[in-house]
DNA sequence: GGGTATTTGTTCGTATGTATT
DNA sequence: TAATACATACGAACAAATACC
C-alpha cells in the first residue's frame, strides 16, 4: 500500500471526476461492479466501497440487480414556516400531487396521545401520504387526529381529498403551526424506494403540531423529505 | 439462514434495545467486535456491519485503537430570533464551552457578500469557531461581518472572547436572526473528525442571517452540528 | 409467464496495517 | 516494547433482485 491514500477513496474520487467532468452523465449506468474491480485492478469490495462512498455524497445510485447509475440533481425545493404544499408548488410552475396511502382509526401511542392531548390508546385518526411534484415523489408524511373529535373524517377526507378542506367542513376553519422540531436521519429502505433516494442520502424530518384558533392541539404530524427548510422571522419583535 | 432477517441488522437492533433500556448506558463502552462477534456466534464483518448501522444513527462511536462507546444524546437546540447557546445550554445543567478556530480578514465571496450587501472581494471579517457542551463537540460555525463596519473585529474579539460583547462594544446593542435556511448532508472527513461522529451520520446545516435593530444585515453565518432544532411559532399569525 | 443470465447484496474467511494502552 | 483493538484489503461463495429472451 503506502500510497498515503486510501484505495476505495482514490477509486470514489476518480468516477466523481468523471461524473463532474459529464464523462458519465446524470442517468448514465456505470460499468458492473466487476468491471469496475478488474479497471481498478482491486478486489469488488473496494469498489464496493468506492460506490458506497458515492452513494453517501447522492451522485449515484445502485440497485441490486440492476446496476449503478448517476443520480440526476433535484432542484431543491425551500419550505415556508406555514406550508400551502400545493399553492407553493404551483406558484413555481410545477405540478403538485398529494396520494393517500393509508387511512384508518388506530389507538394512539404515547407519544402522539400526549401531543394531540389525548389517552394512550384512545381512538386516532391515522393518515398516511405521499407528495409528488411534477410526479418526482418528494415527501412522505403522516398525520394524526383526535378520532373522538373528528369521528367522520375518514368518510369526509374520502370524499373531498384534501386534510384542509375536510377540517373546514368539520367546523375548523383555520389552524396554524404551534411548534416544529427538524432532525436528519438516513432514510429507511421503504422511505427510500418510496422517495427514489439513495439509502445514503440524508432526509430531514419533521414533527410538529397543529393547533386551532383556540390554541388547541389539531394534529400532529411527521414529514420526511430531502427538501431544505427555509425560516423567516418577518419582524424582529421586542421582549 | 432463512430467518428472514439480515444477520447484522438483527445484532444491531439487539444492541440498540440494550441501548435503549440503559443496560448499556452513554459514555459506556461496547464489547470488542472480537467479543460480540464471539457472542452473536458470527464472523467478525458482521458485527461491524452492525456497528456501523448504529454509527450511522449516531447511536455508538467507534474509534480505531480504542473501541466502541455509546454516544451520549444531546437536547434540541431551539431556534429563535435571539439564539444565546451558552444560556440555553446553562438552563439544562451542562457546561458550554466555545473555541476559536479561525480569526483573520479575507475578501468576501459573491454569496457572502450578497447576503451582507458587500461587493465581492471587500474585506470581510472570518470567524471559524467550535461549540462543546460538557467537553463533547456539538456544533462547528463559520461567522462573516463586514470589515469596514467592523474594524477592530478582530483585536477585540481576541479581549473579550464572544461575539456578543464584541458587537456591543462597537455599538451595537441589539441584533436578531432575520432567516435561516435548514439542510441536511453528511459530513466531510474534517468535520467528522472535529465533530467526533461516524461519516454516516448527517449533519443539520443551518445559513442564517443576522440583522441589528435598524434591520441591516450584520452577520452572515454557516453552522453545523447532529443536533435536532426546534422551532416555536408562539402567536399564529393571519396572512 | 417462465427460465436464465446479469448484477448487486450479504456473509464467510484471511492477511496486514495502524492507533491506543 | 508488547498486547489489544480497530481499519483496510483481498478472495470466495451464495442469495436476491432485476433484466432479457
Amino acid at each position: 500500500m503506502a500510497t498515503g491514500m486510501l484505495l476505495w477513496r482514490e477509486i470514489s474520487q476518480s468516477l466523481e471526476r468523471r461524473i463532474l467532468a459529464r464523462e458519465l452523465a446524470p442517468g448514465d449506468k456505470l460499468p458492473t461492479e466487476d468491471e469496475l474491480s478488474r479497471q481498478f485492478m482491486v478486489n469488488r469490495h473496494t469498489v464496493r466501497r468506492a460506490l458506497s462512498d458515492l452513494q453517501e455524497k447522492g451522485i449515484v445510485e445502485s440497485t441490486q440487480g440492476r446496476g449503478s447509475y448517476v443520480r440526476r440533481p433535484s432542484a431543491p425545493m425551500r419550505l415556508q414556516k406555514r406550508p400551502r404544499f400545493t399553492d407553493h408548488v404551483r406558484e413555481r410552475g410545477r405540478t403538485p400531487r398529494t396520494q393517500t396511502l393509508k387511512l384508518q382509526v388506530r389507538p394512539a401511542d404515547s407519544r402522539v396521545a400526549a401531543e394531540l392531548g389525548l389517552r394512550a390508546g384512545q381512538p386516532m385518526i391515522y393518515l398516511e401520504r405521499q407528495r409528488f411534484v411534477d410526479d418526482e415523489p418528494t415527501g412522505l408524511s403522516q398525520h394524526h387526529f383526535s378520532h373522538d373529535r373528528f369521528p367522520t373524517f375518514i368518510e369526509m377526507y374520502r370524499s373531498r381529498g384534501t386534510i384542509t378542506q375536510t377540517l373546514i367542513d368539520s367546523g375548523v376553519l383555520d389552524y396554524t403551526r404551534r411548534r416544529t422540531a427538524i432532525s436528519a436521519r438516513l432514510p429507511t429502505v421503504h422511505e427510500a424506494e418510496l422517495l427514489h433516494v439513495p439509502r445514503h442520502v440524508p432526509l430531514l424530518v419533521h414533527r410538529y403540531l397543529n393547533i386551532d384558533s383556540l390554541g388547541r392541539p389539531l394534529e400532529y404530524g411527521i414529514s420526511r423529505s430531502t427538501t431544505e427548510v427555509e425560516i423567516d422571522f418577518p419582524e424582529p419583535d421586542r421582549d
